[in-house]
DNA sequence: CGAATAGTGTCTGTGAGACATTATATC
DNA sequence: GATATAATGTCTCACAGACACTATTCG
């Protein structure tokens, strides 16, 4: 039996909204190959770390953000022979979904971050394989606002129905309509919970603030086929 | 930066539904460590080879089967530092659904392979962490049963409704009504075809036979959490 | 007051689940 | 004939989507 002696990394797709745009963090490459091209931010795995482990380690690096912060899960595995022009690399994906954070990249090592918006980012923009990893990761996560109460975590601790609706509304690119959406979020069980405050936005009516309910999965579901 | 030189893996978890029941493919190793112990069939990545390929070669290995058989796809990877004795390993768990194969195991170089009940395998049964990736495995299974047509990657080319249904239940370990279970999956778009041919197994009624459709998604879905 | 946003109510069509009925085979 | 399985139809309730309407703020 032959074993394969690889070096494994993990990298990240970070996703957040800002600007009313669904948006990534890349880091501007300081090493060759690929030197000055984006990618996405990731590492080594160290000798002694789990891969869970090290692909939170970087988020804090990248980001100073905390792991519990929005959600956090591996997304997929990457290790086609030439990847990487240095040789066989074997690169586990992870997929963050975070708030807009207000120190956007506070302790990030790279040369360069920027938060860019996906639909800006075209084939052939990122180092390595990174342009199929980010649309990867962009699939799963509109795929999970379906069956999972994650659009929360584009969101800060309390929001409003709105601010919830537009995190939908960005990231599947749909217009959904906000009074059939208020029902539907209010009555999905452990969705939403009303925190008893309110705030006024612009003007208008104050909006109610609500938290992130126990729920692991919506029942019933918001598909993207429908129109809401 | 410091590289980690670890050792790279795919594990199987092949999953069937024999003699109603479902059924995972485990081999008993030949050798340390965990000598003696059921496992997931699986092997080390060659140097030349992509993950898929890999994987692949593996289940070619284990069971005669050509991979576009049933379904195949990667699961989800593990790498925690201590999960092999003889150093780093990570591993890439691949989870393939498979229809009851006439040669179960044909040209399998392990010392022993056997289908197993998956109910039948208790926490500690596995070496390694295999007890958890088979877990994940049967989770993706019967989450994906809800959203995707994947339930025909069970069957044969040609079956009925019955046989579709038999799988659900199994999976899911439920009883779902058949009159209502034949007007969803022949009314949801693109889940199966009439192949104009009808088959009687035991006695009753023919029943006409179907083929797996073009659908990729399941709209709408079978939900477990209903009764159907 | 009007404009803007938040939230509730109402209506209609469709699907889920419960279950009756008909169809076609074997014994 | 009885029995078993396949397939269709019917009924009721709940939810989805469309959209009218009320509530509460700012200017």
């Amino acid at each position: 039996m032959t074993t394969s002696v690889v070096s494994v990394t993990v990298d990240l797709v970070l996703l957040t909204i800002r600007q009313g745009a669904l948006q990534a963090l890349l880091i501007r490459r300081g090493i060759e190959p690929y030197l000055g091209k984006w990618a996405l931010p990731g590492g080594f795995v160290l000798p002694d770390e789990d891969l869970d482990e090290a692909a939170a380690r970087e988020l804090r690096e990248e980001t100073g953000l905390d792991p519990r912060t929005g959600h956090f899960e591996q997304l997929a595995t990457y290790g086609a022979p030439g990847r990487d022009p240095r040789g066989r690399v074997v690169t586990i994906a992870y997929l963050a979904l975070l708030p807009d954070l207000p120190s956007p990249v506070a302790g990030s090592d790279a040369a360069g971050a920027a938060w860019r918006p996906v639909d800006d980012i075209e084939a052939g923009d990122l180092a390595f394989d990174h342009d199929r990893i980010l649309a990867d990761g962009i699939e799963r996560a509109r795929a999970k606002l379906e069956y999972t109460p994650l659009a929360t975590a584009f969101c800060p601790p309390e929001f409003t129905v709105a601010e919830l609706r537009q995190v939908y509304e960005t990231v599947w690119r749909t217009r959904l309509d906000p009074r059939n959406f208020h029902r539907k979020v209010t009555g999905a069980e452990g969705f939403v919970e009303a925190t008893g405050g309110t705030v006024i936005r612009e003007r208008g009516r104050p909006a109610q603030l609500f938290r992130r309910g126990p729920a692991a999965l919506l029942h019933p579901p918001l598909l993207r086929s429908g129109q809401v």
